[in-house]
RNA sequence: GGACCCUUAGCUCAGUUGGUUAGAGCGCUUCCUUGACAUGGAAGAGGUCACAGAUUCGAGUUCUGUAGGGUCCA
């Protein structure tokens, strides 16, 4: 007898199977001639974060794919690794810095601060992918990427020389998304609107020479402290309040006194504060657009801190921004410039990363003209990039068709140094277009110049994003010749799925495609330059309160707890069960108890049968086959295996169509509902038959096989552990070395063993389930749940008693009695009309008429009001003319079996 | 301002191309520790499918609008 403990115990199986996975290199991706390949990235987390829900739903989803992959045949590859998130982990070894030496990056200097940084990569690095081995991933270790790693480096220098030799990338002066937390440019992706509370301040700018009556113009600004410098007030050109003004000047209101032109330009809002716009193009996008269109001039009054500089005037230089801001409005009021202050909410671009407001600046920036980006929309309009669920593709198109240059300079310290050297003595502020052509003003290339004495490299490092973005490519070894062919890129370039979140659809998704289209197989047809054939997005996972789970508002229990709690298999089932097709799921920790449940329900089911008899082979689908009689075979093994073959299919569906939900929800009902509460009780009985018996285990041994086959993407684990424990597999040997048969072929295999699954046994076997409900209903009726020395009469004609008369041993232990027995004549006992006949419960006890009518009148009442339904659907011309006859058939097969048990009832009701 | 998503039982969600009496898990009520499982079993209560129209013989399902909630872009 096999040892199966009374409850799974997740903890010790876990831990043994994952180091024997691991022993036996079960992910390593290796493909073979001729085999299909199924490839994953993974979305590489932080290099220093740690595992979240988040997290765990994504790589659950990846793990559920590429194993699936590897029972179906296919050699699969799952590439895992991480990314060096530069102005994250910049943020934190500084703060870190910060509070335990008291000391800044710039304290240490570039090189020391960047050891620092490898250090703490080194101390507190890759800790997330141990975190992903106790969920259960399947990543092919051996190819663990970090996007710093000197080889992956390399794809990203070469991609940014490529871009640069391909008149890509350029250097250039222009608005940027400063933040001055972080003290770096951003991205616009990185730039998030937020309504934020705060003023608007009417301002009187005086007329230099008054214009009749008018003496001023009236200003709002939300901005009083950029007023030092403005360069211009502007108008709208057709708004007829200032038409005679235009060409005139007004005085500054702050900073050195100054006559302002009032100039007429487009992007003015007549409506918005009066229809005066104060025009700043230092720091405002559209302003820098005006001064660029009228030849004004620049006056920056903002330090890169966001303090207020000389510019700004002598009253505020040195203050902090929003301070500035607050002192401005006072002195405007001092001056008698200061109309109103009116409380005011507008949109206010913050960092994403750092969470303060961005400011616009004027610099110098390396930029990104796209490539590709046609392309990216076709593939995806053709559907050789698939997205899941479509409508991201509408998000994803609408962004390509307003696409904008990417700043991909970043000044940090911690990323890829940009490959760019300036001949020393060259003014990088005032390099042209022409100088970039230049080799003797500017040197690009990944090896540097070869006099190094004579050049200095630019200081910037590159946008995560622009290392990222190779990330399908140079996970596979692009571009080096030697590390592709070692990295199988030929077989698993493009990837099969890319799984993710919607939220970076922009930063990364996007980004990869005109990636691998620019720079995978030039010249190749564009179907094997893509990244991925099929982008799966996640929702993302919320609280009770709808709230995204966060390390900052504690909301989120740790993922590792719960592995803890429920056990690895338990808690990727039970969180795939509340994961519906890309939409945001509440995380609901009950559901993941049910996952945890549920397994304890299959190794329950599976110590059983172990308990019932000795195990007999079970080391191929062929053994198990070979052990079933098909001369045994009843309505109960034809539908269990119709049920079994129907799972099959719905999952082989549902996980095309990326459907984990529905995925996991079949495997459910049908191995709780269908195995367990029916097969299985049922088949208690036969196993007591020496004849029905081994024909009987066998059929249960070949639906856990099955089962567990099916299982196994999702529950690695437990499946592997009585995989191995019901003798399933061999030494040496894993679940994932077998062969999952698709519904057609187990359909053939059964065939060939002389079984044609008889798929109307199910409709059968439900009015065995309706009858034993019917019963139990009864007993429990008459409040004798529990006592199993009850006697049921069954009143039956010929038809009913011999549907029934085959399954009448087990039903009578199904429902706990002593016996069913066919009446003969018609007892005054408690009744029911069962699919089979009038079905009467002797207790032993005389029977209440007055209650017994009671429960027999609702039921009729019942009955009539359905009656009355079909009857009015039926004796509608409309519906008997237009209604396909299926469905007539059908309304008045039921209106009929209405009116018998109605007719029935009512008999019962007269005779009591 | 533009685009998209959601609203079904107390809670979290299924409900495939329109078709018999709208389902599951959790929670709740009653009963049960009977040799697989109390992480369990049996029975039960609980829903005008957000609202208003339209299409249709027939709408939770299709269309239009409204309300509420959410997301992205500007």
């Amino acid at each position: 007898m096999l040892e199966i403990t009374k409850s799974y115990e997740a903890q010790d199986v876990e831990a043994k199977w994952y180091a024997a996975w691991q022993q036996a290199e079960c992910f390593a991706g290796k493909p073979a001639e001729g085999q299909e390949t199924y490839s994953i990235v993974i979305p590489p987390p932080n290099v220093t974060g740690i595992l979240h829900m988040g997290h765990v739903l994504n790589n659950t989803l990846q793990d559920v794919l590429i194993r699936r992959a590897r029972l179906e045949g296919k050699a699969a590859c799952w590439i895992p690794g991480t990314d060096h998130a530069g102005i994250a982990t910049q943020t934190m070894v500084e703060k870190h810095l910060k509070k335990t030496e008291g000391k800044s990056r710039y304290d240490l200097g570039r090189e020391a601060f960047l050891e620092r940084v490898w250090e703490w990569r080194h101390e507190k690095g890759d800790k997330i992918l141990q975190q992903l081995r106790e969920l259960g991933c399947s990543c092919d270790w051996g190819r663990t990427n970090f996007t710093m790693d000197p080889a992956y480096s390399k794809s990203v220098l070469t991609s940014f020389v490529k871009l640069f030799d391909g008149g890509h990338i350029y250097r250039g002066k222009r608005m940027v998304n400063w933040c001055p937390a972080s003290l770096t440019a951003l991205s616009d992706e990185e730039v998030e609107m937020r309504p934020t509370k705060g003023h608007i301040w009417r301002i009187r700018y005086e007329l230099v020479e008054p214009e009749g009556e008018t003496t001023h113009l009236v200003l709002e600004t939300t901005r009083p402290e950029t007023i030092a410098a403005d360069v211009a007030v502007a108008v709208h050109p057709d708004d007829e309040r200032f038409k005679k003004l235009v060409g005139k000047q007004v005085w500054r209101p702050l900073g050195e006194r100054v006559a302002l032109p009032i100039i007429a330009d487009e992007a003015v809002e007549m409506e918005f504060g009066g229809g005066a716009l104060k025009v700043t193009p230092a720091h405002d996008k559209v302003d820098f657009k005006i001064g660029q269109r009228h030849g004004l001039a620049i006056i920056d009054c903002l330090e890169p801190d966001g303090t207020l500089n000389d510019a700004a005037g002598p009253e505020l230089a040195g203050m902090e921004r929003f301070a500035g801001r607050k002192r401005a409005a006072v002195l405007l009021e001092e001056r008698g410039n200061l109309i109103e202050a009116k409380v005011y909410e507008n949109n206010v671009g913050y960092s994403q990363r750092a969470g303060v407001p961005i400011e616009p600046r004027l610099m110098q920036q390396w930029w990104l003209r796209y490539p590709r980006v046609e392309e990216a929309k076709q593939v995806v309009r053709d559907g050789l990039v698939q997205m899941h669920p479509q409508r991201w593709t509408k998000v994803y198109l609408n962004w390509l068709e307003n696409i904008q240059d990417w700043c991909i300079s970043r000044q940090l310290w911690w990323g890829h140094w940009i490959p760019v050297w300036y001949a020393k003595g060259v003014d990088r502020e005032k390099l042209t277009e022409a100088d970039l052509k230049n080799p003797a003003k500017i040197h690009v290339s990944l090896e540097g110049p070869t006099d190094p004495e004579n050049w200095d490299q630019e200081e910037d490092v590159l946008d995560t994003w622009a290392s990222s973005w190779l990330w399908p490519m140079g996970t596979l070894g692009w571009p080096d010749e030697d590390a592709k062919a070692k990295s199988n890129f030929d077989a698993f370039y493009p990837t099969t799925t890319l799984a993710t979140g919607g939220d970076i659809i922009f930063f990364w998704v996007a980004r990869m495609i005109m990636a691998g289209l620019e720079f995978a197989r030039p010249g190749a047809p564009v179907e094997e330059r893509i990244p991925f054939k099929h982008v799966y997005f996640n929702g993302i996972v919320r609280d009770k309160q709808s709230r995204k789970m966060s390390k900052t508002l504690g909301n989120s229990p740790d993922p590792l707890d719960l592995i803890k709690k429920y056990g690895a298999d338990g808690t990727r089932f039970g969180l795939l069960q509340i994961a519906p097709l890309g939409q945001d799921l509440k995380f609901d920790e009950s559901r993941i108890e049910g996952g945890k449940n549920f397994c304890n329900k299959l190794w329950n089911v599976c110590r059983f049968r172990t308990m019932n008899g000795e195990m007999s082979d079970n080391s191929s689908l062929n053994a198990v086959l070979a052990r079933i009689d098909p001369e045994q075979m009843d309505e109960d093994d034809h539908a269990i295996l119709a049920a079994l073959l129907d799972t099959k299919r719905t999952l082989e569906k549902s996980l095309a169509e990326f459907e984990f939900a529905a995925a996991t929800q079949k495997l459910y009902s049908f191995f709780w509902a269908d195995f367990c509460d029916w097969y299985v009780e049922v088949a208690k009985t036969r196993v007591q038959d020496p004849v029905a018996k081994s024909h009987a285990l066998a059929v249960q041994d070949l639906v856990i096989r099955q089962f567990l086959l099916l299982f196994e993407p999702f529950a690695p684990f437990i499946a592997e552990e009585l995989w191995s424990q019901l003798g399933y597999g061999s030494e040496g040997r894993f679940v994932q070395d077998n062969h999952l048969e698709t519904a057609e072929i187990l359909t053939g295999a059964l065939a060939a063993r002389g079984v044609e699954v008889d798929v109307d046994a199910s409709k059968r076997v439900d009015q065995l389930k309706q009858f034993t409900t019917q019963a139990r209903q009864l007993k429990a009726d008459q409040a004798v749940a529990q006592k199993r020395d009850v006697t049921f009469h069954l009143l039956a004609d010929e038809a009913g008693w011999a549907a029934i008369a085959p399954h009448v041993v087990k039903l009578t232990r199904l429902v706990g009695a002593e016996a069913i027995a066919r009446a003969m004549e018609e007892p005054t006992l408690s009744a029911v009309v069962s699919p089979f006949g009038t079905l009467y419960l002797d207790t032993g006890v005389k029977v209440d008429p007055e209650a017994e009518r009671v429960r027999l009148t609702k039921e009729l009442k019942q009955l009539s009001k359905y009656i009355a339904g079909t009857e009015g659907r039926l004796s509608n011309q409309a519906f008997v003319a237009k209604a396909p006859p299926a469905v007539i058939e059908g309304a008045q097969k039921q209106l009929a079996d209405l009116k018998a048990k109605a007719k029935e009832v009512e008999r019962l009701l007269k005779a009591l």
